[in-house]
RNA sequence: GCCGAUGUAGCUCAGUUGGUCAGAGCAGCUGAUUUGUAAUCUGCAGGUCGGGGGUUCGAAUCCCUUCAUCGGCUCCA
């Protein structure tokens, strides 16, 4: 016998060699239906796999991401088996479970192609495989067998893995006839997979490495029910509704022309007006808080750039240099601000006392983004940064970055913003050639980094290899509407530019020291941080951000003059900013979101006009009742104060 | 940049195997109507079917090419 403990302490004796999902069932037959994977002593391991020893057990449902990475991952198996059987002699990479779903990379054969029409014939073979209730078997193998085995199959890529793999650490999976090289966990059988969808195919480079061969990537997701899917599929339906590419044409935000070029947005003037309502909000922030406003034009001589070390990096992949009919003389449009606000920090002899100095600019950047990448707002080759710049002593680094922390909390609260992540970006240990700087900075900013966070007691994730070339950083990374990741905020630590800068102060031992500078954003962009707001709001904006604040209705063309005045009297009001819609079709108009997006509607009748007031409706909330035009202006712009002051 | 898909009016989309296939709804503009919040009625106007080449008696439809968009990959100072 042996003993078996639970995560909630309790322990029982069972038969050695019981495998999870018979001690589920002496549990309760209903448990055993649920469970997919189990972690025994810290591992995750397959239900069907015999525990030989005292062991601890937590048996994993759909529930826990064990539980519904084993699902999917017996998908993905699913899909292979699938697949070889559909496309024989077709080659797998790797194929493993991702936050929703699964996918595979395959390489179906020199002039064999799958595309999105194929994909529900390979859905129909994998219900019809899963249906047959197939079981997981799991096989420990030598390196060299494994070895045999896929040389045989010809499949260069599973051969390239094992070959990279420990011997005696190798194992593979089968189901049906179809076997896989897999570390597992798996389900017992294809049975509890219920419902497929195979959503996209893609290219994707084997290893991620696009020197490489373009394998061709299958995405799935699978649900042990039907209508787990079913409300999946409309999760994804409502989720396009808020696509903020979408929204921004409904609402007339912004616009992209290809006469204008890929990636450079057009700001509409309701756009605009929300973009003007971010700057002068943080501008006003910003300055309470002892930053410094700077202007610094588009454009840079290359020199600049050789000097901060971009060009090296980023000159062959930017926007290339423009020259002047001076011979030898080239600028570029400006990738970055830092550069520029170095050089103003060099105007002018800086003393200890002086520092921190912080330099902050709305500097707009341009960047030849890959054209495969451009991507709504979110990614584009024009865009504008809420930046600033820290020039501050080293003792005082540490401070300075936890008033960062403290000044994008406050701006991310103000803006109730809750659902973003803080991330640690760190120096990738295994390419240590793609960053300049001394070890010894590094290692002081990656630590200088954790503990601010820590001491702000920031709830964060450490990612190596995200760091920026010259230093690390802490990002606020935040999803879109359909999970997918943006930075937004950064705060980055740099020992780099300092030096090439020749950045100096005089301390008070009258020698000179090099400052440490703090880059950072807390928008990131302008562009990506109205895209968020939108697709977070489903378009939907709080009123001192929002560009029209209120919609106007007369109830009848009888009162367009009393309207038409109250219109003058709110618009000029400077805080009021209205639409007039007089359109009979207010009914369809609301129905489509256009005016449930702003905030009040206020209409106009008989008993309005002859009071000279307007009744008040709050989008979503009702009816506020009658006021005076000047009652509803004080009404709107005590609302805002609310809003901003929080 | 790479792989795959898509591109018909401002928007959402129909257009069967190449042959009255240049259409509809919404938006816009005309008139009429005046209604307290999810579609009032009439009429009109809108497109070199993304651009360019080709095949054909004939191309929105087939082929090539180019531009743009979408989903990924790579990248993201």
């Amino acid at each position: 016998m042996i003993k078996i403990t639970f995560p909630d302490g309790s322990a029982r004796e069972f038969k050695e060699g019981i495998n999870s999902i018979q001690i589920a069932e002496q549990i309760s037959p209903g448990l055993a239906r649920e469970v997919y994977s189990a972690t025994v002593n810290g591992e995750v391991w397959d239900l069907i796999r015999p525990i030989t020893r005292d062991a601890a057990v937590k048996l994993h449902k759909w529930e826990d991401e064990q539980g519904k990475h084993a699902f999917w991952h017996s998908s993905a198996h699913l899909m292979a088996g699938a697949l070889e059987s559909l496309y024989p002699g077709i080659k797998f990479g790797i194929g493993p479970a991702i936050e929703m779903g699964f996918y595979y990379d395959v390489d179906p054969g020199e002039g064999r192609v799958i595309t999105d029409s194929d994909l529900e014939v390979i859905e129909n073979r994998m219900k019809e495989h899963a249906s047959r209730n197939l079981i997981f078997t799991r096989k420990e193998i030598s390196k060299k067998d494994a070895l045999d085995l896929f040389r045989k199959k010809g499949d260069e890529y599973k051969t390239e893995l094992i070959n990279e793999l420990q011997d005696g650490t190798i194992t593979l999976y089968s189901h049906g006839d179809f076997t896989d090289l897999c570390r597992g966990p798996h389900l017992p059988s294809t049975e509890p997979i219920k419902a497929i969808k195979l959503t996209s195919v893609a290219g994707a480079y084997w290893r991620g490495d696009e020197k490489r061969k373009m394998l061709t990537r299958i995405y799935g997701i699978t649900f042990p029910k039907q209508k787990m899917l079913d409300e999946y599929l409309v999760f994804l339906e409502e989720a396009k509704k808020r696509d903020h590419r979408r929204i921004g044409r409904e609402l007339e935000l912004f616009h992209f022309s290809p006469k204008v070029g890929m990636g450079l947005p057009l700001w509409l003037p309701k756009g605009a007006e929300i973009r003007q309502n971010l700057i002068s909000f943080l501008t006003g922030i910003l300055k309470k808080r002892g930053y410094k406003i700077v202007t610094t034009p588009h454009i840079g001589n290359v020199d600049l750039y050789k000097t901060s070390g971009h060009y090296e990096k980023y000159g062959a992949s930017s926007f290339q240099p423009m020259s002047t009919p001076q011979e030898g003389e080239q600028f570029m449009l400006k990738p970055m601000n830092c550069p520029h606000h170095c050089e103003i920090y060099n105007a002018t002899p800086h003393s200890y006392k002086e520092l921190p100095i912080k330099m902050a600019e709305f500097g707009t950047v341009y960047r030849y983004e890959q054209s495969g990448e451009l991507h709504g707002l979110t990614r584009v080759r024009s865009f504008t940064q809420d930046d600033a710049h820290h020039f501050c002593t080293p003792e005082q680094l540490r401070e300075e970055f936890k008033s960062i922390i403290d000044l994008m909390l406050y701006v991310y609260r103000v803006m109730n913003f809750n659902d973003y992540t803080a991330q640690i970006s760190l120096r990738d240990p295994d390419n240590m050639e793609k960053y300049i700087g001394t070890d010894e900075n590094w290692e002081k900013a990656e630590q200088d980094i954790i503990a601010a966070a820590g001491e702000k007691n920031l709830k964060t994730v450490v990612i190596k290899g995200e760091a920026a070339f010259y230093g690390p950083k802490l990002d606020f990374m935040v999803k879109d509407a359909i999970g997918r990741n943006w930075q937004l905020g950064t705060i980055q630590v740099d020992y780099n530019l300092p030096e090439r800068f020749n950045l100096t102060y005089n301390g008070s031992d009258n020698q000179k020291h090099q400052p440490v500078m703090i880059h950072r954003t807390i928008f990131g962009s302008l562009e990506r941080f109205v895209a968020v707001m939108i697709e977070n709001n489903s378009g939907k904006f709080p009123l001192w951000l929002a560009p029209d604040k209120a919609v106007l209705l007369p109830i009848s063309e009888k009162f367009n003059d009393y309207a038409a005045n109250v219109l003058e009297i709110l618009n000029n009001s400077d805080i009021c900013t209205l639409i007039d819609d007089r359109s009979e079709k207010i009914g369809k108009k609301i129905r489509d979101n256009e005016l449930k997006r702003i905030p009040y509607l206020l209409v106009i009748g008989e008993k309005e006009a002859e009071n000279g007031t307007v009744s008040v409706r709050k989008q979503g909330e009702g009816d506020k009742g009658s006021m005076k035009i000047d009652e509803f202006v004080n009404f709107i712009r005590s609302e805002i104060n609310r809003e901003i002051a929080n």
